[in-house]
DNA sequence: GCAAACTTCTGGTCTATACCAATCAGCCAG
DNA sequence: CTGGCTGATTGGTATAGACCAGAAGTTTGC
């Protein structure tokens, strides 16, 4: 082969990983290990890793190592099952964190719903887990009228469902857009990752039915924890 | 600011960029020259490039250097519209190269669309250009029996524009999987990248009105050339 | 018995340097 | 003026070693 090094070193390092997951129990050796193992320098062993992680297949956690990532969650963002239903349908133990909740102006949230800049919002930040990963942050941005107490009700459960039993809102009309990202110090902070770490940035903005702005909602998925499924019919 | 160094270059390279790029012509600087002007090493230097190119605002391009990146194309993959139409919808210059033309088995795509595995394909493979920048390549795996001839006639012009008007085939249902990947080396070197660059992997099996396979497309982007955007009505 | 303090391990960052291979610009020959 | 050659430039890769701060595990002190 006339590869490059380390991108030998990125198939053997997948080899490896394949063979000895069991034993391992999802968390590889340290880099200095690894290295030494390899005749090689840190240095370009963690290049070898960073391809790995670029596939999805290992991660980091803050400070703590390396893992190997567990499979990609299914996710249609066109469909209102709540996180929780379908992380349970796949197999998988959700769970969720409230990070903040309060009153406040947002503008991209404002402009994607078509409501004036100084439209203050009820913002509910919360953290996702996935068997005890977290996988993505989001802000929530409820336009007030349609959620009056929501700020003193709210407790973490879905929000979706809690709109539809609650205030009769049925969500009808979508804009999605979704891009790739490097995750903010904020947000990878936030995900127990490095900075700059990829992610994925999903934005709605939900009507109802007589297009009525409802919501807003950024999301921000650690890149490696999400496989997004769309299923159409119908001509267009 | 206690942040890491790379990270304040990082921030220091942005509004460096921000200012410049007219007068560099969307061409960075060598790196050593970026290095030696930031009184750093060139290791470091790449650290805090790899964020920018992380975050999408540069790229590399071969070994040519680094090179300010334009604007993301805003694509929706549940719709009809080819590429060039919504490429120079949004003022920018499309291209299709063909790089293959072949029959053959492909049992992913056979898979996809409920196939046996030793079902024959007509096999095009591109790659399609925005500003003379190569953003993707894809492969389509046609249905021989929906389109008899298509290799001798295809000539890179739109396949979905061939199979409805040559065909008659109206392109009713279809089933999307998104998930972002490293480029393979295969697809790297045809997109002119290092290998393992992040790209976003879109998958397509489509299906005619009566629920009949038409086609699966494996499509290969580069990450920072493209925004997804959905819109939905009628609820679901 | 338990919490606090300390030590060790580990990933994250950074410096300095070196060599290779692709690219590019300029020169030279036809 | 053209086409091929050549040498300087540049990004890509790799080595070796160092220090820091957070995490984890161990010991100490009450």
């Amino acid at each position: 082969m006339s590869d490059a090094y380390y991108l030998q070193l990125t198939e053997q390092l997948r080899t490896l990983i394949d063979q000895n997951a069991a034993q391992w129990e999802g968390k590889l050796p340290a880099e200095r290990v690894l290295a030494e193992h390899f005749a090689t320098t840190r240095v370009t062993l963690r290049q070898a890793l960073s391809q790995l992680e670029g596939e999805g297949l290992i991660h980091r956690s803050n400070r703590r190592g390396w893992f190997i990532s567990p499979a990609r969650l299914v996710y249609d963002p066109t469909r209102d099952a709540g996180f929780n239903d379908y992380v349970r349908a796949q197999g998988r133990q959700p769970r969720t964190a409230v990070l903040k909740l309060e009153a406040r102006v947002h503008p991209p949230a404002a402009r994607a719903l078509g409501l004036p800049d100084d439209q203050p919002f009820q913002h509910i930040r919360r953290r996702r887990y996935v068997d005890d990963r977290a996988v993505l942050v989001e802000s929530l941005w409820v336009v007030p009228e349609r959620a009056p107490e929501l700020l003193d009700i709210y407790a973490g459960q879905s929000l979706w469902g809690l709109l539809r039993e609650r205030w009769g809102h049925y969500l009808a009309n979508r804009s999605i857009r979704m891009v790739s990202e490097a995750l903010s110090p904020l947000d990878a902070e936030e995900l127990f990752v490095a900075p700059g770490t990829a992610g994925l940035n999903i934005n709605r903005a939900i009507f109802d039915d007589q297009r009525r702005p409802i919501e807003y909602d950024e999301e921000h998925w650690l890149h490696d924890s999400l496989c997004i499924s769309v299923e159409l019919s119908g001509q267009r």
